[in-house]
DNA sequence: TAGATTGTTAATCGATTAACAATC
DNA sequence: TAGATTGTTAATCGATTAACAATC
């Protein structure tokens, strides 16, 4: 598997292909074109393209890519060929609806364990799987050599509880706390602070900046407000 | 408030620099340098300042920023000084928590109506917030002019919904289905696929990834695994 | 062979970083 | 005045887009 520096918005947009590959291979697709990838995915033909070319060359000139084989590749590339088991940090609203998110939705990840500081949850299950207490994190993380962790801990609590996981070993950090983590350079860690998202496409609401969109893309090439689905 | 295009990294940074600034004057702060700034966010302070430049002259040479001035002034950018009501549209799990989550942590920002396709939801509430039938979200969305939506909702679903919506007027949106949605020109789409953020994750949790990591900084200048905090 | 589509190199675009004059 | 820090311009860096030769 070559591979240099990749980017991040390079590593983020591979998961998109999979489950694009995954809706296909279902529906008993076998080849798949680069434009058509980029009709379901909304990224450009050529940027797939490109996107996979820094891992190798999987596709038929000609023909495109073989479904079940990117499918195949991308799964390595990103390392989801290994089972894969993670650990949700705080089981208030949005960790127990996380757990169960993923459970349903994420068939290459799987929560195996929840933690949580409240003595009164502790034994309770999230569909089927176990809140613990934040105490034993530190023997499970270890003991099942977890690398990946979600926090879902209220933002005093995060960095305290980033600071345990990593020195047992977690590498990947998912973060929905609203606070900035400061982890060791070889540990990453992925936002997903709903508030700031929420809060940022308040700018894009509003009447007046409606105009000014409209008015940037119809000199920038007017481009007609075109709908992409498979042909 | 000049405006020509600014970017989307820009505009997402915005959010970061308010709850900073929230939490500064909660410390009856009164002045914050743009280092200050970028201890508390990870973002570099030339960036900070030039991000706050796009809008207008903020702050004071030699002294910084004014917190309860800067925070005034980047809440009228966003467009936070009016009151902002939303809706979430799914009540199953992942939509009963963001609405949860919202109100307890997004003080900007309220969330006044879920609505949800299953009838034996209709009429309960999340938190004082009824759940309505979908059929009553066009009706809904006119009345109180929502211009923004959170859809949480089953990826088949998604884009029907979401036609709906915008058809009555919503014109941004915070996406948690996994799917692409084909929205209008002037439509804004955020999306927030959990599953997405956790796979791409594991790309940089296995032990070779970390090495290369290493490597990589290491050459390029050696950041000893700093940590960031006000000074 | 003709048509299609990849893989890759070159050109463009945009965002970040560096530098520094302005000025409190 | 000396020190500090902004606001802004210029330089750099990186990512996206365009173009096209390779080849099925």
């Amino acid at each position: 598997m070559p591979d240099r520096n990749i980017s991040k918005s390079v590593i983020k947009r591979l998961p998109v292909y999979l489950r694009i590959l995954d809706q296909l291979i279902r529906r008993r697709v076998d080849m798949v074109s680069s434009k058509e990838l980029s009709a379901e995915s909304g990224f450009t033909a050529e940027q797939i393209r490109k996107d996979l070319a820094y891992f190798g060359a999987f596709g038929t000139r000609g023909a495109g890519y073989n479904t079940v084989y990117l499918r195949e590749k991308i799964i390595k590339i990103i390392g989801l060929d290994k089972k894969i088991e993670t650990i949700v940090i705080g089981a208030g609203n949005l960790g127990t609806a996380l757990t169960r998110y993923n459970s349903t939705k994420n068939p290459y990840v799987n929560v195996i364990a929840v933690f949580d500081h409240d003595s009164r949850l502790v034994g309770k299950m999230i569909d089927g799987i176990e809140i613990y207490p934040i105490d034993e994190a530190p023997k499970y993380i270890e003991q099942n050599k977890i690398r990946v962790a979600i926090i879902a801990v209220p933002a005093a609590a995060a960095q305290e509880v980033v600071d345990t996981v990593v020195r047992h070993g977690v590498k990947a950090l998912l973060n929905f706390a609203p606070v900035k983590l400061n982890v060791p350079s070889d540990v990453h860690v992925h936002n997903a602070d709903l508030t700031i998202e929420l809060q940022s496409l308040i700018y894009y609401s509003s009447a007046e900046e409606e105009r000014k969109e409209r008015l940037k893309k119809e000199i920038k090439g007017g481009k007609s407000s075109k709908t992409f689905t498979l042909e």
